[in-house]
DNA sequence: CTGATTTCTTAACAATTGTTATCGTTTTTA
DNA sequence: TAAAAACGATAACAATTGTTAAGAAATCAG
Protein backbone atom coordinates (compact mmCIF):
# COMPACT_ATOMS: atom_id res chain seq x y z
CA UNK A 1 0.00 0.00 0.00
CA UNK A 2 1.16 3.16 1.19
CA UNK A 3 4.60 1.64 2.02
CA UNK A 4 7.99 2.15 0.02
CA UNK A 5 9.10 -2.04 -0.22
CA UNK A 6 12.96 -2.41 0.88
CA UNK A 7 13.59 -2.79 -2.93
CA UNK A 8 14.87 -6.66 -3.52
CA UNK A 9 16.97 -5.43 -6.38
CA UNK A 10 19.74 -7.78 -7.79
CA UNK A 11 21.66 -5.97 -5.85
CA UNK A 12 20.05 -7.32 -2.38
CA UNK A 13 19.89 -11.25 -3.72
CA UNK A 14 23.48 -11.62 -3.21
CA UNK A 15 22.65 -11.23 0.46
CA UNK A 16 19.11 -13.23 1.12
CA UNK A 17 21.02 -15.84 2.46
CA UNK A 18 21.91 -13.54 5.38
CA UNK A 19 17.75 -12.93 6.40
CA UNK A 20 16.14 -15.22 8.69
CA UNK A 21 12.64 -16.23 7.85
CA UNK A 22 10.68 -16.47 10.99
CA UNK A 23 6.77 -17.26 11.00
CA UNK A 24 4.14 -15.08 13.70
CA UNK A 25 0.57 -15.77 14.88
CA UNK A 26 -1.87 -13.43 14.70
CA UNK A 27 -1.59 -10.89 17.32
CA UNK A 28 2.26 -10.88 17.70
CA UNK A 29 4.03 -8.46 18.70
CA UNK A 30 7.69 -8.11 16.83
CA UNK A 31 8.87 -4.57 18.18
CA UNK A 32 7.84 -2.92 21.45
CA UNK A 33 6.93 0.59 21.96
CA UNK A 34 9.70 2.11 24.25
CA UNK A 35 12.02 -1.08 22.93
CA UNK A 36 15.12 -0.52 21.08
CA UNK A 37 14.60 -2.02 17.27
CA UNK A 38 17.00 -4.84 17.16
CA UNK A 39 16.23 -6.05 13.81
CA UNK A 40 14.17 -5.03 10.44
CA UNK A 41 11.79 -7.45 8.70
CA UNK A 42 10.62 -7.87 5.38
CA UNK A 43 6.94 -9.32 4.90
CA UNK A 44 6.75 -12.52 2.81
CA UNK A 45 3.23 -13.15 3.83
CA UNK A 46 0.64 -11.67 6.26
CA UNK A 47 -0.13 -8.10 6.96
CA UNK A 48 1.18 -5.92 9.59
CA UNK A 49 0.42 -2.84 11.86
CA UNK A 50 2.31 -0.10 13.45
CA UNK A 51 0.44 1.42 16.43
CA UNK A 52 0.80 3.07 19.84
CA UNK A 53 -1.00 3.32 23.32
CA UNK A 54 -2.36 6.98 23.66
CA UNK A 55 -3.60 7.24 26.86
CA UNK A 56 -5.34 3.93 27.02
CA UNK A 57 -6.22 4.37 23.57
CA UNK A 58 -4.67 2.19 20.89
CA UNK A 59 -3.78 4.16 18.04
CA UNK A 60 -3.41 2.37 14.54
CA UNK A 61 -1.27 4.57 12.11
CA UNK A 62 0.43 2.42 9.31
CA UNK A 63 -0.03 -0.70 7.85
CA UNK A 64 2.13 -2.97 5.46
CA UNK A 65 1.38 -5.91 3.66
CA UNK A 66 3.34 -8.56 1.46
CA UNK A 67 6.74 -7.68 -0.24
CA UNK A 68 7.09 -4.40 2.32
CA UNK A 69 9.83 -3.43 4.11
CA UNK A 70 9.02 -2.69 8.03
CA UNK A 71 10.85 -1.21 10.85
CA UNK A 72 11.13 1.44 13.54
CA UNK A 73 13.21 3.01 11.53
CA UNK A 74 14.75 5.82 13.89
CA UNK A 75 14.81 3.46 16.90
CA UNK A 76 16.48 0.90 14.50
CA UNK A 77 19.18 3.39 13.27
CA UNK A 78 19.65 5.18 16.23
CA UNK A 79 19.28 3.20 19.04
CA UNK A 80 16.52 5.29 20.40
CA UNK A 81 13.31 3.68 22.13
CA UNK A 82 10.63 3.03 19.20
CA UNK A 83 7.72 4.93 19.69
CA UNK A 84 5.50 2.37 18.66
CA UNK A 85 4.78 -1.18 18.82
CA UNK A 86 5.22 -3.74 15.54
CA UNK A 87 2.33 -6.62 15.32
CA UNK A 88 1.28 -8.80 12.91
CA UNK A 89 -2.66 -8.70 12.18
CA UNK A 90 -2.96 -11.83 10.43
CA UNK A 91 -0.15 -14.95 10.39
CA UNK A 92 2.83 -13.97 8.84
CA UNK A 93 5.89 -15.11 7.54
CA UNK A 94 8.63 -12.42 7.68
CA UNK A 95 12.55 -12.35 6.97
CA UNK A 96 14.12 -10.32 9.68
CA UNK A 97 17.82 -9.30 9.70
CA UNK A 98 19.75 -7.59 12.44
CA UNK A 99 21.06 -4.15 12.99
CA UNK A 100 24.73 -5.35 12.78
CA UNK A 101 24.11 -7.52 9.72
CA UNK A 102 21.96 -4.61 7.61
CA UNK A 103 24.95 -2.13 8.62
CA UNK A 104 27.06 -4.41 7.23
CA UNK A 105 25.77 -4.71 3.93
CA UNK A 106 25.33 -1.10 3.58
CA UNK A 107 29.34 -0.95 4.24
CA UNK A 108 30.09 -3.26 1.73
CA UNK A 109 27.56 -2.57 -1.19
CA UNK A 110 27.48 1.61 -2.14
CA UNK A 111 24.64 0.60 -4.38
CA UNK A 112 22.10 -0.63 -1.46
CA UNK A 113 23.48 2.32 0.70
CA UNK A 114 22.64 4.40 -1.89
CA UNK A 115 18.93 2.64 -2.46
CA UNK A 116 18.80 2.75 1.38
CA UNK A 117 19.23 6.44 1.27
CA UNK A 118 16.87 7.15 -1.62
CA UNK A 119 14.07 5.14 0.68
CA UNK A 120 15.21 7.81 3.38
CA UNK A 121 14.03 10.66 0.95
CA UNK A 122 10.86 8.98 -0.34
CA UNK A 123 9.25 7.62 2.74
CA UNK A 124 9.78 11.60 3.95
CA UNK A 125 7.66 12.87 0.87
CA UNK A 126 5.56 9.77 1.87
CA UNK A 127 4.78 11.33 5.27
CA UNK A 128 4.53 14.74 4.05
CA UNK A 129 1.65 13.70 1.92
CA UNK A 130 0.13 11.86 4.67
CA UNK A 131 0.29 14.87 6.64
CA UNK A 132 -1.19 16.82 4.19
CA UNK A 133 -4.38 14.95 3.55
CA UNK A 134 -4.84 15.10 7.34
CA UNK A 135 -4.97 18.54 6.62
CA UNK A 136 -7.02 19.01 3.53
CA UNK A 137 -9.52 15.94 4.18
CA UNK A 138 -12.00 14.98 6.54
CA UNK A 139 -12.16 11.62 7.69
CA UNK A 140 -15.13 10.90 4.89
CA UNK A 141 -12.94 11.90 2.33
CA UNK A 142 -9.75 9.98 3.77
CA UNK A 143 -12.18 6.56 3.68
CA UNK A 144 -13.40 7.00 0.33
CA UNK A 145 -9.52 7.60 -0.45
CA UNK A 146 -8.72 4.33 1.34
CA UNK A 147 -11.46 2.92 -0.36
CA UNK A 148 -10.40 3.68 -3.63
CA UNK A 149 -6.66 3.29 -3.33
CA UNK A 150 -6.53 0.47 -1.32
CA UNK A 151 -9.54 -1.66 -1.38
CA UNK A 152 -7.27 -4.50 -0.22
CA UNK A 153 -7.04 -2.98 2.98
CA UNK A 154 -10.79 -2.78 3.55
CA UNK A 155 -10.83 -6.38 3.40
CA UNK A 156 -7.84 -7.46 5.60
CA UNK A 157 -7.84 -5.61 8.52
CA UNK A 158 -10.53 -5.01 11.41
CA UNK A 159 -12.33 -2.01 11.13
CA UNK A 160 -11.83 -1.05 14.07
CA UNK A 161 -7.98 -0.55 13.24
CA UNK A 162 -8.77 1.48 10.05
CA UNK A 163 -10.78 3.89 12.04
CA UNK A 164 -7.99 4.44 14.25
CA UNK A 165 -6.06 5.08 11.23
CA UNK A 166 -8.68 7.33 10.11
CA UNK A 167 -8.53 9.28 13.19
CA UNK A 168 -11.80 8.72 14.06
CA UNK A 169 -13.69 6.35 16.58
CA UNK A 170 -15.27 2.96 14.68
CA UNK A 171 -18.86 3.81 15.60
CA UNK A 172 -18.21 6.81 13.36
CA UNK A 173 -16.30 5.11 10.60
CA UNK A 174 -19.51 2.91 10.75
CA UNK A 175 -21.91 4.97 10.52
CA UNK A 176 -19.56 6.78 7.49
CA UNK A 177 -19.57 3.57 5.70
CA UNK A 178 -23.40 2.41 6.27
CA UNK A 179 -24.31 6.60 5.15
CA UNK A 180 -24.17 4.80 1.19
CA UNK B 1 10.51 25.69 15.15
CA UNK B 2 9.75 22.25 14.37
CA UNK B 3 11.61 22.84 11.19
CA UNK B 4 15.59 21.56 10.81
CA UNK B 5 17.65 23.88 9.91
CA UNK B 6 20.60 23.38 6.84
CA UNK B 7 22.98 23.64 9.54
CA UNK B 8 25.69 26.42 9.00
CA UNK B 9 28.51 24.69 10.29
CA UNK B 10 31.90 25.37 10.04
CA UNK B 11 32.02 23.24 6.75
CA UNK B 12 29.70 25.69 4.88
CA UNK B 13 31.28 28.84 5.95
CA UNK B 14 33.73 28.00 3.29
CA UNK B 15 30.54 27.88 0.95
CA UNK B 16 28.90 30.99 2.28
CA UNK B 17 30.14 33.44 -0.54
CA UNK B 18 28.14 30.96 -3.21
CA UNK B 19 24.89 32.10 -1.75
CA UNK B 20 22.95 35.40 -3.03
CA UNK B 21 21.39 37.49 -0.28
CA UNK B 22 18.34 38.47 -1.37
CA UNK B 23 15.39 40.94 0.37
CA UNK B 24 11.78 40.18 -0.21
CA UNK B 25 8.64 42.13 0.82
CA UNK B 26 5.71 40.75 2.75
CA UNK B 27 3.62 38.18 1.07
CA UNK B 28 6.01 37.14 -2.09
CA UNK B 29 5.90 34.22 -3.39
CA UNK B 30 9.40 32.72 -4.21
CA UNK B 31 8.39 29.21 -5.73
CA UNK B 32 4.75 28.89 -7.20
CA UNK B 33 2.63 25.55 -6.96
CA UNK B 34 3.11 23.87 -9.96
CA UNK B 35 6.79 25.25 -10.66
CA UNK B 36 10.28 23.49 -10.96
CA UNK B 37 12.45 24.81 -7.82
CA UNK B 38 15.50 25.76 -8.95
CA UNK B 39 15.91 27.46 -5.56
CA UNK B 40 17.11 26.70 -2.24
CA UNK B 41 16.71 29.56 0.87
CA UNK B 42 17.48 30.22 3.82
CA UNK B 43 16.41 32.75 6.28
CA UNK B 44 18.47 35.18 7.14
CA UNK B 45 15.19 37.59 8.98
CA UNK B 46 11.42 37.21 8.62
CA UNK B 47 8.95 34.12 8.52
CA UNK B 48 8.02 31.55 5.78
CA UNK B 49 5.18 29.96 5.12
CA UNK B 50 3.77 26.60 2.59
CA UNK B 51 0.90 26.61 1.37
CA UNK B 52 -0.72 24.99 -1.37
CA UNK B 53 -4.22 25.51 -3.29
CA UNK B 54 -7.34 23.06 -2.36
CA UNK B 55 -10.46 23.38 -4.27
CA UNK B 56 -9.90 26.84 -4.62
CA UNK B 57 -9.54 26.79 -0.57
CA UNK B 58 -5.67 28.42 1.13
CA UNK B 59 -4.20 25.63 3.33
CA UNK B 60 -0.98 26.60 5.08
CA UNK B 61 1.16 23.56 6.26
CA UNK B 62 4.45 24.56 7.44
CA UNK B 63 6.03 27.75 9.18
CA UNK B 64 9.80 28.50 8.92
CA UNK B 65 11.53 31.73 10.73
CA UNK B 66 15.11 32.84 11.03
CA UNK B 67 18.38 30.28 10.79
CA UNK B 68 16.16 27.66 8.97
CA UNK B 69 16.28 26.24 5.51
CA UNK B 70 13.27 26.06 3.52
CA UNK B 71 12.76 24.26 -0.02
CA UNK B 72 10.60 22.67 -1.91
CA UNK B 73 12.84 19.81 -1.48
CA UNK B 74 11.29 16.68 -4.12
CA UNK B 75 11.09 19.75 -6.72
CA UNK B 76 14.34 20.75 -5.53
CA UNK B 77 16.30 17.05 -5.33
CA UNK B 78 13.91 15.63 -8.62
CA UNK B 79 12.74 18.52 -11.11
CA UNK B 80 9.35 17.36 -10.13
CA UNK B 81 6.40 20.36 -10.08
CA UNK B 82 6.38 21.58 -6.66
CA UNK B 83 3.56 20.40 -4.55
CA UNK B 84 3.12 23.86 -2.96
CA UNK B 85 4.43 27.54 -2.32
CA UNK B 86 6.75 29.20 -0.76
CA UNK B 87 5.51 32.64 0.47
CA UNK B 88 7.09 35.09 2.89
CA UNK B 89 4.80 36.11 5.85
CA UNK B 90 6.60 39.08 6.91
CA UNK B 91 9.02 41.37 5.05
CA UNK B 92 12.64 38.92 4.77
CA UNK B 93 16.27 38.59 4.04
CA UNK B 94 17.08 35.32 2.40
CA UNK B 95 20.11 33.79 1.15
CA UNK B 96 19.04 31.92 -2.11
CA UNK B 97 21.15 29.16 -3.45
CA UNK B 98 21.10 27.61 -7.38
CA UNK B 99 20.72 23.90 -7.79
CA UNK B 100 23.65 23.66 -9.87
CA UNK B 101 26.10 25.13 -7.44
CA UNK B 102 24.76 23.41 -4.24
CA UNK B 103 24.64 20.16 -5.85
CA UNK B 104 28.44 21.40 -6.39
CA UNK B 105 28.87 21.89 -3.12
CA UNK B 106 27.54 18.56 -2.44
CA UNK B 107 30.09 16.79 -5.00
CA UNK B 108 32.63 18.54 -3.18
CA UNK B 109 32.26 18.11 0.59
CA UNK B 110 31.25 14.74 1.96
CA UNK B 111 30.68 16.31 5.43
CA UNK B 112 27.98 18.51 3.70
CA UNK B 113 26.91 15.42 1.51
CA UNK B 114 26.42 12.97 4.98
CA UNK B 115 24.45 16.21 6.85
CA UNK B 116 22.02 16.85 4.46
CA UNK B 117 21.56 13.04 4.06
CA UNK B 118 21.01 12.91 7.53
CA UNK B 119 18.56 16.05 7.28
CA UNK B 120 16.46 14.17 5.11
CA UNK B 121 16.67 11.32 7.69
CA UNK B 122 15.47 13.82 10.46
CA UNK B 123 12.95 15.55 8.07
CA UNK B 124 11.02 12.45 8.03
CA UNK B 125 11.03 11.41 11.46
CA UNK B 126 9.56 15.33 12.14
CA UNK B 127 7.34 14.48 9.32
CA UNK B 128 6.05 11.63 10.86
CA UNK B 129 5.66 12.77 14.30
CA UNK B 130 3.28 15.62 12.64
CA UNK B 131 1.51 13.05 11.04
CA UNK B 132 1.00 10.94 14.68
CA UNK B 133 -0.13 13.99 16.35
CA UNK B 134 -3.32 14.51 13.71
CA UNK B 135 -4.46 10.87 14.77
CA UNK B 136 -3.74 11.06 18.73
CA UNK B 137 -4.93 14.82 19.18
CA UNK B 138 -8.05 17.01 18.51
CA UNK B 139 -7.92 20.50 17.05
CA UNK B 140 -8.14 22.09 20.72
CA UNK B 141 -4.85 19.70 21.60
CA UNK B 142 -3.05 20.20 18.78
CA UNK B 143 -3.69 24.65 19.41
CA UNK B 144 -2.36 24.05 23.06
CA UNK B 145 0.45 21.88 22.07
CA UNK B 146 1.09 25.14 19.59
CA UNK B 147 0.67 27.35 22.61
CA UNK B 148 2.81 25.57 24.59
CA UNK B 149 6.04 25.00 22.60
CA UNK B 150 6.06 27.70 19.40
CA UNK B 151 3.92 30.45 21.29
CA UNK B 152 5.96 32.99 18.76
CA UNK B 153 4.20 31.37 15.90
CA UNK B 154 1.26 33.00 17.43
CA UNK B 155 2.86 36.11 17.62
CA UNK B 156 3.89 36.33 14.48
CA UNK B 157 1.68 34.52 12.60
CA UNK B 158 -1.85 35.39 11.43
CA UNK B 159 -4.62 33.21 12.56
CA UNK B 160 -6.52 31.86 9.89
CA UNK B 161 -2.81 30.67 8.25
CA UNK B 162 -2.90 29.09 11.88
CA UNK B 163 -5.87 27.41 11.59
CA UNK B 164 -5.18 26.30 8.35
CA UNK B 165 -2.16 24.54 9.64
CA UNK B 166 -4.05 22.92 12.55
CA UNK B 167 -6.68 21.61 10.50
CA UNK B 168 -9.21 23.71 11.43
CA UNK B 169 -11.73 27.23 10.46
CA UNK B 170 -10.64 30.45 11.33
CA UNK B 171 -14.09 30.54 12.84
CA UNK B 172 -13.23 27.17 15.10
CA UNK B 173 -10.10 28.23 16.15
CA UNK B 174 -11.41 31.91 17.16
CA UNK B 175 -13.51 29.68 19.25
CA UNK B 176 -11.10 27.79 21.06
CA UNK B 177 -9.41 30.62 22.02
CA UNK B 178 -12.26 32.58 23.61
CA UNK B 179 -13.47 29.04 25.58
CA UNK B 180 -10.61 29.97 28.06
C1' DC C 1 -4.50 60.98 6.12
C1' DT C 2 -8.23 58.32 4.43
C1' DG C 3 -10.57 54.74 2.04
C1' DA C 4 -9.86 49.87 1.18
C1' DT C 5 -8.39 45.59 2.69
C1' DT C 6 -7.23 42.29 6.03
C1' DT C 7 -7.93 40.20 10.34
C1' DC C 8 -10.53 38.61 14.13
C1' DT C 9 -14.76 37.88 16.78
C1' DT C 10 -19.37 36.55 17.41
C1' DA C 11 -23.94 34.61 16.29
C1' DA C 12 -27.21 31.17 14.51
C1' DC C 13 -27.97 27.00 12.56
C1' DA C 14 -26.61 22.61 10.19
C1' DA C 15 -23.69 18.74 9.96
C1' DT C 16 -20.46 15.77 11.84
C1' DT C 17 -18.26 13.35 15.33
C1' DG C 18 -17.64 11.58 20.17
C1' DT C 19 -19.47 8.94 24.07
C1' DT C 20 -21.81 5.32 26.14
C1' DA C 21 -24.43 1.46 25.92
C1' DT C 22 -26.87 -2.53 23.98
C1' DC C 23 -27.27 -6.45 21.02
C1' DG C 24 -26.44 -9.90 17.55
C1' DT C 25 -22.75 -12.21 14.96
C1' DT C 26 -18.34 -14.01 14.17
C1' DT C 27 -13.98 -15.63 15.65
C1' DT C 28 -10.82 -17.36 18.97
C1' DT C 29 -9.28 -20.31 22.43
C1' DA C 30 -9.16 -23.49 26.05
C1' DT D 1 -17.26 -28.08 21.02
C1' DA D 2 -18.56 -24.74 24.39
C1' DA D 3 -17.46 -20.53 26.66
C1' DA D 4 -15.14 -16.25 26.04
C1' DA D 5 -13.56 -12.61 23.42
C1' DA D 6 -13.63 -9.73 19.46
C1' DC D 7 -16.18 -7.35 16.06
C1' DG D 8 -19.57 -4.46 13.90
C1' DA D 9 -24.16 -2.06 13.75
C1' DT D 10 -27.20 0.95 15.84
C1' DA D 11 -29.40 4.31 19.03
C1' DA D 12 -29.61 8.48 21.90
C1' DC D 13 -27.63 12.37 23.40
C1' DA D 14 -23.66 15.67 24.10
C1' DA D 15 -19.96 18.17 22.24
C1' DT D 16 -17.48 19.96 18.54
C1' DT D 17 -16.86 21.80 14.16
C1' DG D 18 -18.40 23.79 9.62
C1' DT D 19 -20.94 27.39 7.14
C1' DT D 20 -22.57 31.82 6.34
C1' DA D 21 -22.98 36.34 7.59
C1' DA D 22 -22.25 40.65 9.90
C1' DG D 23 -19.56 43.93 12.19
C1' DA D 24 -15.51 45.94 14.83
C1' DA D 25 -10.62 46.70 14.89
C1' DA D 26 -6.22 46.82 12.89
C1' DT D 27 -3.31 47.33 8.94
C1' DC D 28 -2.12 48.71 4.29
C1' DA D 29 -1.73 51.58 0.20
C1' DG D 30 -2.15 55.53 -2.48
Amino acid sequence: MQQLPLTISEEWKGFMHLFKEEKYAAKKILLREGEVSKKAFYILKGCIRLWFNNDGKDVTFQFFFEDEGVSSVESFKTGQPSLFNIETIEPSVILSISKKVFFHILDSSPIIKNSIEETYFKRMIFYQKLFLSRIKDNPKKRYEDLLEHYPQILQRVPQHYIASYLGITPVSLSRIRNRN
